[in-house]
DNA sequence: CCATTTTTTCAGAAGTTTCTGTAATTTGTA
DNA sequence: TACAAATTACAGAAACTTCTGAAAAAATGG
């Protein structure tokens, strides 16, 4: 079972890159696969097309699943489970923003909300509990806008990013802010 | 030289999550440290406070440059190099996105164009190929994103983070696109 | 409810990354 | 230029992650 030398190309280099995006090797190489292909496949067929062993796609699919990017079929009369990427690439990008702001981005503000919390008891502290605090509130912002921007619908994100203009309204809305203001009011704090 | 618990904890949560940042434990409670202290660090003091050789420090700030992370200083009649984060958050934040995009996601896009060009071959090939595009377009559209809004001043993302809306403009935006629109004009292509 | 197929678990092997101490190099000063 | 201070490079040790094969568990169908 030889693959075409594109999907190898893809499949090896989201390998490569795969730990960056957080998960391993194996991993990244076993989406790419399913993400390109032309039709679902099954454990063993992935265990062939990319010479890992039958135990290591298991686990694999276990990670997938717990990133909730798997979508699983089956065909009359063939026990196996078969798997694919959602159709919709938006939708994968979508999952893994959220997957990765919950495992991420949630457990560092609980961090700060718990620390900033705290009198500090030095001069020491008392500047680290500052700088938290700008630390906080940049992640939390974020943190809405990527919470926001995930619950659009894939069609609106389609229809934006075809526009090219997801930005453009950012910067109407910098103009109208930097326009209208007097021009010296300019300190971040 | 003992560090507060505020800071401890700040340090300890940095190391644990920095790998999901891009860089490793040490570097990642190097750069905790530096961003929360209050004054500049050298690295035998670095080294001193988080417990890790010398050596590893070196290592750690050599790291940090290829990011440029850090600022450096020297007191008078003193050798030694201080080191601290610059005192603008969203500078940091700035400068992590800007290298992660150059690091991570640029070669992702050279990659995919590369393997679109090529003609493919077989139905397998042609699947993939539209994958890729569709891949492609995406990584794109938020890569150009991620550069404008890398554009903005550090002054402009603050007052767009203060007023909370820099994706309520994304929202008007939504509005105005699906408001005017023919209503069933929706598929995505 | 047994036989067979399929999937999962897990201990240890293989591989990779990180960290340290030592030695070499660089920098600054007199 | 020589010296001391400071930084960096690097080989090997330690720690951690990934991968495999073998065995256990679960699922399916007769």
């Amino acid at each position: 079972m030889k693959l075409s030398t594109k999907i190898e190309a893809f499949v090896s280099h989201f390998g490569e890159m795969g730990s960056r995006w957080g998960f391993n090797r194996t991993v990244g190489q076993m989406y790419a696969l399913l993400m390109v292909y032309n039709r679902p496949l099954n454990a063993d067929e992935i265990s062939e097309m990319l010479s890992i062993s039958r135990s290591n796609v298991s686990m694999g699919i276990k990670e997938l699943h717990s990133w909730r990017l798997l979508k699983v079929t089956h065909y009359p009369g063939d026990r196996k489970e078969y798997y694919k990427a959602p159709e919709d690439i938006i939708e994968v990008a979508r999952i893994v923003l959220e997957e990765r702001h919950k495992r991420e981005v949630a457990p560092t503000l609980t961090m700060l909300r718990q620390e900033i919390m705290r009198e500090p008891v030095s001069d020491e502290g008392k500047h680290a509990q500052q700088r938290m605090t700008e630390i906080y509130e940049l992640i939390d912002s974020v943190s809405k806008a990527v919470d926001e921007v995930a619950a659009l619908s894939s069609k609106d994100l389609a229809k934006m990013m075809k526009l090219g203009s997801g930005v453009a309204s950012v910067f109407n809305f910098k103009d109208r802010l930097l326009g209208k203001g007097k021009p010296d009011d300019g300190a971040a704090e």
